[in-house]
Order: structure tokens, then sequence, then C-alpha cells
DNA sequence: AGTTATGCAACCGCTAAAGTTACGGATGTC
DNA sequence: GACATCCGTAACTTTAGCGGTTGCATAACT
């Protein structure tokens, strides 16, 4: 794949399930309709269930179902669910012995999270079941 | 180094310069203040200095010195220059059969964009002049 | 018991980027 | 002109992250 494969990944599998929210979908099923393997499939679907997404379930007849209403799930969840910033935020935190350095760092970090939360809150106003409509 | 390493050894060979505008560096003092080596220094001196933001000489006494006032030079200015965009725009661009996976394609993408856009602006409000002074 | 799932760990291979070495070209100093 | 200094660039090595793959334990249903 590509960068943004994971992101893109949970996006296209929770917006496919949010059109039969019911229905249980293994991780076979889901890595042949993205192109990729199950175990791919089971490592970035695990994070969103671990926050609180999606459960799954082992044994015959188990799979991967949505945790909550699709109206209640919007990609700032899921965004967040995987943890990767995509305003890539800085960590040096080595503290230079450079001011000039410390100044810059500071300066540009404080615009990075003020950009990150923007997107966040860009991304919280479209829910996973509006994808479905546009 | 890190992610970003490119971006940031721009900006803080810039904030120096910006202090004597009139010195010149050369790429081994460069990369030894920045813990790094004179010839990554050159790669990414280079970008600014195709981007107009930098002069180089070669030879005795050569070396690099900014092209313009520090104050007509701003963050945004050397972001750009390095063309690497810190909000990764997905670009998956195989026109996937899949609708879904094409609205929401479309949907971040253009959330992305807007976010792009946002931290240039953010970032043109402040020159490296400024930078040393915060 | 047998089948079908997930969960997880270990490993391979690819890719991108920094780091490094080497050499050519330019520009001064002697 | 000989020499030192510095950039420009190409080629190679090293490192880190990630997708992909295999294997096995565990759980649940028939």
């Amino acid at each position: 794949m590509k960068r943004n494969s994971r992101l893109s990944l949970a996006l296209h599998t929770l917006s496919h399930m949010a059109g039969s929210p019911d229905q249980v979908r293994t991780s076979g099923d889901i890595a042949e309709h993205a192109g990729t393997n199950p175990v791919v499939v089971r490592r970035v679907l695990g994070k969103l269930r671990e926050a609180g997404l999606l459960t799954s379930e082992k044994g015959h007849a188990g799979g991967w179902r949505l945790a909550r209403q699709p109206q209640k799930i919007t990609l700032a969840d899921v965004y967040l669910a995987l943890d990767e910033r995509m305003v890539a935020t800085d960590e040096t935190s080595e503290a230079s012995a450079c001011s000039i350095e410390h100044a810059l760092h500071k300066r540009v970090s404080s615009v990075l999270e003020e950009i990150e939360e923007n997107l966040v809150r860009r991304l919280s106003e479209t829910s996973i079941a509006e994808v479905r409509g546009i």
C-alpha cells in the first residue's frame, strides 16, 4: 500500500459497516475487499476496538461489528483511535542547548498543535454514516 | 535524526543566519552546529537556494548566505521550499471501483487540503527574523 | 472432535531518509 | 601555476517503519 494506509483501511471498512450495522464481518472478508491481509486488518481494527468503536468475537460465526450506531462514530473518532498524528509534531524533546532552536521549536509546535486541533474538529463534523451519502 | 529533520534543519539554520545576515557560513560549520553531516546540509540548503531563499558560492571563502532580508523570509517560505507536505495527502489516485472509498477519499482530501492551506497561512505570519526574539 | 474465528508474536522484504564516502568543478591564496 | 577550500552530485551504507506472511494459542459454535 502506501502512506496513510491504516487510516484509509479503517475509514473504508467502517464506512462499509455503516451500511448494514448488524452484519458481522470477518477479517478475511474485509481484507479481500480492501486488497490486503487478514492479519493487517486485525491489527488496525484492534486499535478501533480498544477505542470502543468496534467489537470482535472469536470462534465460529465470529467477526467484527460496530460498537455504536454509525451516526455516532465520526471520522475524528477513527483518526484519534489510530493515534498516528498526520500533523507530525516535531518531538525532539532534547532541550537543545541552542536557545534559537528552542524558541523555534516552541513556535512551530504551537502552530502545529493548533492545526492538529483544527483537523480533528473538521473530521468530527462528519460521521461514517454520512460518508455513504456524499 | 528523526522525522521532520529536514524542516528542522532548514528553519534552525535560517534562524541563525537571520542574526548576522551578511556572514558566510560553510556547510561544515552548519553541520557541526546542527549535529549532522555537511552533505546533508548541502542537500537541504540546496532546496532553499532553488527557492531563492539562499545563495551559495563555491571555492575559497565560499559558503551560504541569505538571499533576502530575514524579515522577508517567512516560515512558510521555508516549508514550501522543501515541498514535503506535513499534512499527508492521501494520494491513492487509483480511482477504486468502490464508490464508498471514492466518496470517503474525496471527503478526507478536501479536509486535508483545507488544513494544509491553514498551516501555510499560519506559518507565513512569522518571519525567521522574528523567531530570534520570541 | 472438528471447524472457524480472533489474538499475538516472530520474521521477511520493501521503502524512504539520513548518513557517509568519493570525486569533480569553482574560486580564492600563495 | 600549485594548492587549499568549499560547493555539487552521485553512489553506497545504515536505519526505521510498515505491510505482508506464517504459525500457533485461544475461543466459540456445530
